[in-house]
DNA sequence: TGACAATGTTACCGATCGGTACGTACTCTG
DNA sequence: CAGAGTACGTACCGATCGGTAACATTGTCA
């Protein structure tokens, strides 16, 4: 949902926007590097430099501003997951690889948070919670996309290394954020590959 | 005067214990199940069925409690995992596979809650937390002990082969409770001796 | 019996939580 | 210019957070 602008073309370029994405962007931001739980709204627009009832005008409730994160990271995710596809059509398997070389770099680096739809899952275990369900419908469609990627490798069993691809996957954002630098997340790419080749 | 019964020495075995393990007890249930920032030390003392003198008795403050609630999943954690070296002993590899194998089935099914120092590391990203740094001190300590068991199985790159396994293992942790029955955990077995087989 | 340690009871604290009633300033339109 | 509508801020709400003070009660052991 987006609030279209009338006339008048954008006063200049960006800085004074409109209250409203001034909390979207610092609610990423700050959910993403803290922690959904550990921040509060009245954190969120204090940052902004807005006040609590312009967010109570966006958003119906806390809540709704944390799955309107979610979505919100849910398309970045996939945006850089399928980055490669341009570089490497009709070839699943370097697709993949690209992705996931980028990512092992990433999650190797000092102060990596990790992916914050897997984090939502965690900090919000009630499967009632939108949070947790805009996460987990994330993650199922990352399940699919990665079958479907394993079929188009013609994988003897997809399925089965998809789901392996994803348990290192999952693994390597939750290792990058346990050690740091030089932790597990490194071996990532070799990992994969090692599981892809035995797999076709 | 008042209805409650008075002394009765322990009816039974083990109900009324001291104060501050029913606490710790309780926490660790809750902490676990529910996660930590959610649970407030109100809601602890209540169901533990004491009062918040006796926490703030035993415990300085909520963070020590959660900490001690982590070093009490650490030596749990370490006591499951080493379990099997009792049925295999002097083989690294079936121990591990052992391992592995029952968390395989653990972790898909209903209701699976993952690891929960994993959990406490996403939960309190700050580096100077305790319960983070209890929770990262642990991972470490088991990211040492796979490399042992990858040098006791002759692995060509025994660090490698430890920190692909232990991408598996977290991702299994995290997918568990994403996906619950049915989810990717169930390969976490065949991978690994994907993984295992190709670094002999 | 008396002393002691452990626990419960009650009532509170200041800070922060998510959330809102209501007033004000700007801008577009007639 | 008048008036409407939009966008925003000031000031506040009750609830809950982690944590504490003061005192009553209990079981244990000497």
């Amino acid at each position: 949902m987006s609030t279209r602008r009338k006339s008048m073309p954008a006063p200049a370029a960006e800085a004074p926007r409109r209250a409203a994405d001034r909390i979207r962007d610092t609610a990423f931001e700050l959910f993403y590097r803290e922690g959904i739980r550990a921040i509060g709204v009245e954190e969120i627009v204090n940052r902004a430099g807005v006040t609590k009832p312009s967010l109570y005008r966006a958003y119906e409730s806390k809540d709704e501003l944390v799955a309107d994160y979610l979505r919100d990271y849910h398309q970045r995710f996939f945006q850089r997951f399928e980055a490669p596809a341009a570089e490497h059509p009709d070839d699943p398997k370097a697709q993949l690889l690209a992705y996931l070389d980028r990512l092992a770099v990433r999650a190797s680096s000092e102060g990596y948070r990790g992916c914050g739809l897997t984090n939502a899952v965690i900090e919000y275990p009630d499967h009632a919670h939108p949070a947790h369900q805009v996460a987990v419908d994330s993650k199922q469609a990352l399940r699919e996309r990665l079958r479907e990627m394993c079929r188009g490798m013609r994988a003897r069993d997809p399925d089965e290394l998809a789901d392996s691809l994803l348990l290192l996957l999952e693994g390597c954002y939750v290792s990058g954020q346990t050690f740091g630098e030089g932790g597990p997340a490194r071996v990532l790419g070799t990992a994969a590959r090692r599981l892809i080749d035995a797999a076709l």
